[in-house]
DNA sequence: CCCTAGAATGAAATCGTTTTCATCACGGAG
DNA sequence: CTCCGTGATGAAAACGATTTCATTCTAGGG
């Protein structure tokens, strides 16, 4: 029918059509000071002519490694874990490495699924976020199967982990809330309190809190995206003690909530003020401009491929907390200025 | 020092373990059928104790196929190609396939690396998305290693398709406009003019406006998104002739020029309409809502990956166009009652 | 002139799996 | 009783590369 399959020309073709054998060929490629120039040249231009590339998966075989490693994200849907991506992927194909995916929803049967799947290809290591990572299967079965792995934006003792220090961060935006002259300060989650980032945020925030003397800081736990919460929000704003200020566990929560404050007829900052947590891009272009406390989420992603990479070369692999900083824009103002706001278009 | 390399227990230990040969452990994992059930049983019996998995990089080689697919798109950044990818990721695990991901950044270059990288590995298949598919060195390489592919959002005849039909997605969402009752309508893109999307979508708003009698639908293209680009906008809206409607190639576009907006004291909609083409998810929670021509992101990351599966079984991949629809949001108001908005909210 | 160190290359084993082909035992048809 | 098909299994080749070990050749020292 259509045209015979093309069969990629393997080493041995090339060694046959320059009169060689196929080991001369292998060392062309990978050692190629033990070559005679010319041979090498010759080779070199066989193999051109004939187009051939090496086959990977046979090199990886007998070399015993893939030169690939595995990304294991919770989701693209945020911007925080799409840029983390792309730093780390940019960064591993500068090196040489490829990138294998997979996005687990949180679900941590998904997460040990995919795990699974790229130890059966291989990989040379990993970098992953998960959902919970104290006592958490997966990454005991990367540890029993000796995987190299990073931890992104996850901490824990047992596993080397790139991100920030969260509690310092939300400790710092509560700070700055309190300096503007809030007093009553909510911290509003998604509904997974099992997020260990979540849960650092909270413990920063009320450390704060009873450092400066502030009242301590209530917790909120939003159902989902969905029109049950936002009737949730408007009687908790009804109460007597309402917050004037809602801290936002991350940026897609806080602009999810602003929304819903909209459609309550709430109006952020003058009738409260909304600050999140990650500082992902589209809060900026956001009017009122989102205040948040950004991290470097595309560093964390390189980061944490350099030090899985280093990891490979035999390093041993060390934690690390990026900087973050408070980020000021249009949805928090200072409780004596209402018209901030204003001011600021 | 530490333990011994683990060694990873291979097909033969199995066999040795349970004492028959490495054939028969073979068929046990692949044709269960073939072997007396209770040799079977033992096998997996001995597998599952020794914490055995088949080895993907031994069995592809043998195999002549990895049950891996590759992935090319341009950004994670925007949301549009992070919803594709997890369409096509999904739906590729569901079917037992790895993904291995690139990202192109549109740079024609990064492109072809990527793609040669992904055929070194042995891909069975590829969904790319390209910055501009005619002529393109890169699909033609991928014809040439008669490698299957199918590409997303991108068009063109020569290769088979995942889209939506954006002349008729545009037309549509000028319709929408003309209905508002704006007559002068502007398309504003990014600085990739090469893009044939937005070229595309350029073509239908013109073919819109020429069959409903509007004036010419003039053709800004935006630098970057810089402070210079938002002086650029001042001046083109202080024209005699400004546009009442700005119609933005994407969604993230749009939300770029309404924040450059609200910088130069420009609101909208009340001052000027401004929609946008993608549907991305952060749109619906903007404070007013995107208008927008929502395309199905998630599905074509995943009809892409169904077809290229299909093509991978001897099928012959068919293009195909999803359906796209318009999302009223709030930017975008009638001329007539320019106070819709806060009817709105 | 002989011997040897070293450079250049080839032959063959190897990585882990699949698959073809051969072998063996067994049971039923003749 | 013989023969043969069939079901169950094993031995070995194959996939494409790398790498060890052996071999050949050359040049230089004694």
């Amino acid at each position: 029918m259509t045209a015979k399959a093309p069969h990629r020309p393997s080493i041995l073709e090339i060694a046959r059509q320059a009169g060689v054998s196929a080991a001369t060929v292998s060392r062309a490629f990978n050692q190629p000071g033990l070559l005679r120039a010319e041979t090498r040249a010759h080779i070199e231009a066989v193999a051109r002519q004939i187009g051939f590339r090496p086959n990977r998966v046979g090199r990886s075989l007998r070399a015993g490694r893939t030169r690939t490693i595995g990304l294991l994200l919770p989701t693209m849907a945020n911007p925080v874990f799409a840029d983390c991506f792309e730093g780390a992927e940019q960064h591993a194909r500068a090196a040489g490495y490829s990138v294998m995916m997979g996005i687990t929803g949180y679900d941590p049967s998904v997460e040990s699924e995919c795990v699974q799947a790229l130890i059966d290809h291989q990989i040379d290591g990993l970098i992953l976020t998960v959902g919970n990572p104290a006592r958490n299967a997966t990454l005991q079965a990367l540890d029993d199967a000796n995987m190299p792995h990073i931890l992104a934006y996850n901490e824990t003792g047992d596993h080397p982990f790139v991100s920030v220090d969260n509690k310092a961060a939300a400790h710092d935006m509560v700070s700055r809330l309190h300096a503007l002259g809030h007093q009553r300060i909510t911290f509003v989650s998604g509904p997974l309190t099992a997020s260990d980032r979540a849960r650092r945020r909270l413990q920063g925030a009320r450390a704060c809190a009873k450092k400066q003397g502030l009242p301590p800081i209530a917790h909120w736990s939003m159902p989902a995206h969905t029109a049950s919460s936002a009737s949730m929000l408007r009687d908790m704003l009804s109460q007597p003690d309402a917050p004037t200020a809602l801290f936002c566990s991350n940026d897609f929560l806080a602009i999810s909530v602003i929304a819903q404050l909209a459609s309550l007829g709430i109006r952020v900052p003058d009738d409260v003020t909304v600050c999140g947590f990650d500082g992902i891009r589209i809060g900026a272009l956001m009017t009122p401009s989102l205040t948040t406390v950004a991290q470097p989420s595309r560093e964390i992603g390189a980061t944490a491929c350099a030090s899985l990479l280093a990891c490979l070369n035999g390093n041993t692999p060390a934690s690390v907390r990026l900087p973050h900083h408070i980020v000021d824009g249009g949805t928090a103002v200072s409780l004596s200025s209402p018209t901030t706001r204003k001011a600021r278009s």
